[in-house]
DNA sequence: ACCTGAACACCGTTCAAGT
DNA sequence: ACCTGAACACCGTTCAAGT
């Protein structure tokens, strides 16, 4: 069954609160993470917290409107870098915009990993999308003899958000997420041992 | 600054009540998480509210006195693997212990990554455990020329941590954890790629 | 079709009164 | 030295009344 999923209203004036929740959302997300007051966010907002639940009825919804273009953004992304003469070098770059994009928030991530597997979930839709396109640049790498044939997409998926979280938890000056993709990416490849 | 630790107290019906709230705080954070209520905790153990906020004045205080055994022991295990005669085999292993017990219940892997560089926190000290026993294990497959010699012990818990996250975070037949690991060691090794 | 805000529920945390 | 539970604060969520 398909998730309920935010929809920008018709009338002007729902447009309109629709449009700051949004942005004042963004801001609370970015600052203090997925679990912001959302009181806090429709006082930065200006409308009552009824009409906040009346565009959103739950957090997760209001959290999907907020990254859905970014994520999505992932999968053509990836049809982009399908096309270059470097599948592994596609892939890895693929691999930190995409984490780059699943840590846009603290508490973001979570979300997706409980969403990956449940379609009744607002956030699945993004999921399988940048499932899809990790998979297409996965089958080009492993294709050319390059990533271990064994590799899944899930697998992949996995490291991706465990990446990612790793970025959203470390405390200033111990981000190490970025070596720790190289280092997957390189128990990636063929013959490694 | 170090911070306050919970002590187990003298009097006999404090210390009764102690352990009855720590074993109660393992079930509920087993069940639901690090984020379980309080008020159940209490209440599963028999005590008032206050009583849980005297022995432990905050939630990391509680978790912290609910794993602390099971985390000092693999500074232990750790200086036992180090006499095996495959380095890489026994940083295999520990790396394995290690998740197990940093995904113990959901949301501790977050205080744990919070607490590694943060003198002021209850779960520093184990930190600092579980860091000097990956150390060692680390140096000694380094010395034997079997890993790469600008591995840090930062980033081999950076590893440990965020695949714990994995393995909390999985849904049911998802848990690709074991794999990551497995991906990650390969990358730890000299001459890969 | 959309907005408002009071009302209720739930839970974290403190503290005065007790033994 | 330790226990109790009422009291307060904060925030999520709903809904009757409004435009």
């Amino acid at each position: 069954m398909t998730a309920y999923l935010a929809r920008r209203p018709k009338r002007a004036d729902g447009r309109r609160n629709y449009d700051r929740i949004l942005e004042a959302a963004r801001e609370a997300f970015d600052a203090r993470g997925t679990d912001a007051a959302l009181e806090d966010i429709a006082r930065a907002a200006g409308v009552a917290i009824g009409t906040l639940y009346g565009h959103f009825p739950t957090r997760e919804t209001l959290i999907e409107a907020s990254v859905r273009e970014g994520l999505d953004a992932l999968r053509a992304s990836a049809e982009h870098l399908a096309a270059a003469d470097d599948p592994v070098g596609a892939l890895t770059r693929w691999v930190h915009q995409t984490v780059a994009h699943c840590s846009t928030f603290r508490g973001l991530v979570g979300f997706l990993a409980a969403s990956t597997y449940d379609e009744g979930t607002p956030l699945h839709h993004s999921c399988v999308e940048m499932h899809a396109g990790g998979g297409m640049l996965l089958a080009r790498a492993q294709g050319a003899g390059l990533v271990r044939p064994d590799l899944t997409a899930e697998e992949l998926f996995a490291a991706i958000t465990s990446a990612a979280w790793a970025r959203e938890n470390s405390p200033p000056g111990h981000d190490h997420s970025a070596r720790l993709i190289e280092l997957l990416i390189d128990g990636f490849r063929t013959g490694a041992r």
